[in-house]
DNA sequence: GTCTATACGTTGATAGAC
DNA sequence: GTCTATCAACGTATAGAC
């Protein structure tokens, strides 16, 4: 029997399913070496294919490079987008608060490649940072701004406000070996994990000057 | 005039001139790519020096990041130690923040260094984390209890305290770039960055409770 | 679409003249 | 103590058979 013609349809499958393949396993090898450290065959192992193969999806390393971060901008302005502008700070700051610890218990992965980018000067996510993502703070900015106008909240400067925000949910995911090991050797279970949320959650709105739920 | 043989004295000037020198530079590399994506020959470029003369003084080039996370440990827990049993928890808090804000002014890149480090996975550190780091660790969790046991502030996880206080200052040496970027393409100047200190302080200390300077 | 073989640049490390 | 020359190992990327 000869190789039949397989149905355009099956041959899309097979890209879409071996391309998601790779971008996984990129996105570990980017986390844990970073790009100049992270070599193809690595992830091509990471992956369970030839090296060829991740070439041959995405041409250089540069591309799949670009293509992971991309995926993890679009999860990470996800959690962003739930900051939003409601009469209760104490409720919005919850939810984006809350968005952020669990893009960090999900994606931890995708949270290093970004840590990783920005510690190297950010290279690629230049112009996101100082287009979309300076836009974005703009607008939290100002709803943070109307809150302490208001008399909602204590008036803090939101810059930091936001940065802590970032800084302490990222903590979970950037730095979660460090965190293993001061816990014994073990990792957070999903109710340590939700507990923690709920302290950081409260900690937050603490600094704000909004007291216990 | 033939060359004279060097006082002992000499030779011994040049090597650690060069040795900082090489330290130095190597800080700048590993920060900015990380352990496997830093080059040596980098390094001596950086440092102003042939490639040949940093295997010289540093053999190979584990050698050489093992030295330069122990200077930045002992920097880090020279920071550290400022967290004192002081009554006044909020005199405590202000002094240890203030200390790592400094820390991450002075020396983002060793920041850096260690950041990179525990998302590799600490292969170097873990032997330090587990011992000094949480023995450390559990002390300052002890005095934090003590202060919630008084009253003196409100009743927080001292482990999601103390992270939030190292990811957020850290977070300005870490992520300094995107700092940068947000605010306008301009570094922060000094007096710039003792106002976000205080800022930063404030936030720490009304996450616990305690109000205003 | 898959994969072996290979071209070719880079890197860590050393040898050996000065 | 300094530095050029060198090399083996590794890394990115491609060619070409299947």
């Amino acid at each position: 029997m000869t190789l039949s013609t397989p149905t355009p349809v099956r041959k899309i499958e097979i890209r879409e399913a071996n391309e998601a393949r790779i971008l996984e396993a990129a996105e570990k090898v980017f986390a844990l070496n970073g790009y100049k450290g992270a070599a193809t065959g690595d992830i091509a192992r990471e992956a369970g294919l030839p090296k060829a193969n991740v070439h041959y999806y995405f041409k250089t390393k540069s591309d799949l490079y670009r293509e992971v971060l991309t995926h993890v901008l679009n999860d990470w302005m996800s959690a962003a987008s739930t900051f939003e502008a409601l009469d209760d700070p104490a409720e919005a700051l919850r939810t984006y608060v809350s968005a952020k610890m669990e893009f960090s218990r999900k994606r931890p992965y995708g949270s290093r490649v970004w840590a990783r980018e920005i510690m190297s000067g950010a290279p690629v996510l230049d112009n996101f940072l100082s287009t979309t993502l300076k836009t974005w703070l703009k607008q939290r900015t100002r709803i943070i701004r109307r809150w302490i106008r208001e008399g909602k909240i204590k008036a803090v400067d939101p810059h930091a406000l936001l940065y802590m925000i970032w800084a302490t949910t990222q903590h979970y995911a950037d730095f979660e070996q460090q965190i293993i090991i001061l816990n014994g050797g073990k990792a957070l279970s999903d109710r340590s994990y939700r507990q923690k949320t709920e302290q950081v959650v409260e900690l937050i709105l603490g600094s704000v000057g909004l007291n216990g739920s």
